[in-house]
DNA sequence: TCTGGGGTCCTAGGACCC
DNA sequence: TCTGGGGTCCTAGGACCC
């Protein structure tokens, strides 16, 4: 059986990197992007103490000379595109996390290109001369061991773990390297005296739990004790789509939040009329001036990405929050569609009993089986979402309809 | 002049169903 | 009628990531 080799590719300061780039004048310099917080900067404005996320009036006050540059130019797309076509030169198996950060399963690629560590530094090397852009890879056995080995080697660097040698790498590096560990896990595992990765894989995991949650607790265990089975995957759909505007003045009506409502629920809906998409779920999001926010959702019977029916559900959201507005200046305001599903898709009952006409667990396999028997049919046409699809229902593309009707899956029984 | 704009996943309780 | 078990969906909130 082959030795899994996974890749973990992550750009260095990649918006930072790209400023520079198109502008030869930054090179050498502290430099920030971002408007009012720092999304990205280059080595030199670190060295300062300058950090990602840190508003810019302190990243000033660290760094007199920084040179912030405003994040809004848009080659950083072309950038990104460059080096995922370097990435898929290697290997089909690229999973996009982010612009700028991927995972390889090159395993399947070591015949015709060599070691994971010698396809490593061949990408390394195409992504400096292609777009001179530094481009920090981690090559391990594992999905999240690679992620880490990235971060380790940042700068510009390439870490690789050999098999057998996971242990000694991961156990003394400190919990924060576990994805999925922030600021509020880090502090709950140092109450317990947990500092470092091999801590975790040591500490009974119902003490984990106690003071995380089961499944937290679980899946932090499984890590540190270097069990993490998950697959390169490469393409994932969109669960929900959002918009968000920070507001610096002082909103305590409701009439004085719905134009921003308009404007920020039409741009979720372009993006879903973009992707053909639909979605069922509004959720919006009242931020205040003390930090505090509320959330409210409410999910709607039929699939939509008109404008004006989710300004509806949005307004009705808002309506309901409506007696807090006088109480706090509000200061971000964010609408969320999820429970997304293709265009158009025309919602057909599928009837269980006429698939199985047994016990639900049965029905269940049935429906399984007959969604299959229909891709191999339709192929993509045929969209099916979990919760659909437990619940009995299963969506169909346009055009379908004609063949496929209510209550008359397409098996031959 | 007090922090942007995207996302994912998890938990927990209530409603409802078989 | 009551009790129990198993399950889904929806909603609100929180932690985390880039």
């Amino acid at each position: 059986m082959d030795i899994p080799g996974i890749l973990h590719a992550d750009l260095d300061a990649f918006y930072a990197a790209v400023a520079v780039k198109e502008d030869p004048a930054l090179v050498g310099k502290p430099v920030a992007v971002g408007g009012g917080v720092v999304l990205s900067c280059t080595y030199e404005a670190r060295a300062y103490g300058v950090r990602g996320g840190m508003p810019l009036r302190e990243a000033r006050g660290l760094c007199p000379n920084l040179i912030v540059v405003d994040g809004t130019f848009g080659a950083y797309v072309d950038y990104s595109k460059a080096v995922f076509e370097i990435f898929e030169s290697f290997t089909p198996l690229v999973e996009r996390l982010s612009i700028d950060e991927a995972f390889m399963d090159v395993t399947g690629s070591v015949h015709l290109f060599g070691s994971p560590a010698t396809i490593a530094r061949e990408i390394r090397s195409r992504v400096r001369e292609s777009t001179g852009l530094a481009v920090s890879i981690g090559a391990t056995t594992r999905k999240f061991l690679s992620k880490i080995a990235s971060q380790v080697a940042k700068p510009d660097g390439l870490i690789v773990v050999e098999p057998g040698d996971e242990s000694d790498f991961l156990r003394p590096l400190g919990v924060g390297y576990l994805w999925g560990v922030g600021p509020v896990t880090k502090r709950r595992l140092g109450e317990l005296g947990i500092e470092t990765i091999g801590d975790i894989a040591d500490t009974p995991l119902d003490s984990l739990a106690a003071s995380l949650g089961a499944g937290h607790a679980r899946h932090l265990h499984a890590l540190a004790n270097l069990k993490d089975a998950r697959r390169v995957e490469t393409s994932r759909r969109a669960k929900s789509l959002s918009a968000q505007s920070a507001m610096r003045g002082k909103i305590r009506t409701l009439s004085e939040l719905t134009p921003v409502l308009y404007r920020l629920t039409d741009r979720v809906a372009s993006r879903l009329r973009a992707k053909e998409m639909n979605g069922r779920t509004v959720t919006i999001k009242v931020r205040f001036g003390d930090l505090t926010s509320i959330t409210r959702s409410l999910t709607i019977p039929t699939p939509t990405n008109s404008t004006s029916t989710l300004v509806g559900v949005g307004t009705q959201l808002l309506a309901g929050v409506v007696e807090e507005f006088p109480r706090h200046e509000t200061t971000l305001l964010s609408v969320a569609v999820s429970g997304l599903g293709a265009k158009d898709a025309t919602q057909l009952a599928l009837d269980v009993d006429a698939v199985a006409g047994s016990p639900r667990s049965l029905e269940l396999e049935a429906l399984d089986e007959s969604v299959d028997e229909l891709r191999e049919k339709f192929g993509d046409k045929v969209i099916t979402h979990g919760s659909d699809l437990m619940s009995g229902r299963t969506s169909f593309s346009d055009g379908l309809s004609e063949i496929m009707t209510p209550g008359e899956p397409d098996n031959d029984d």
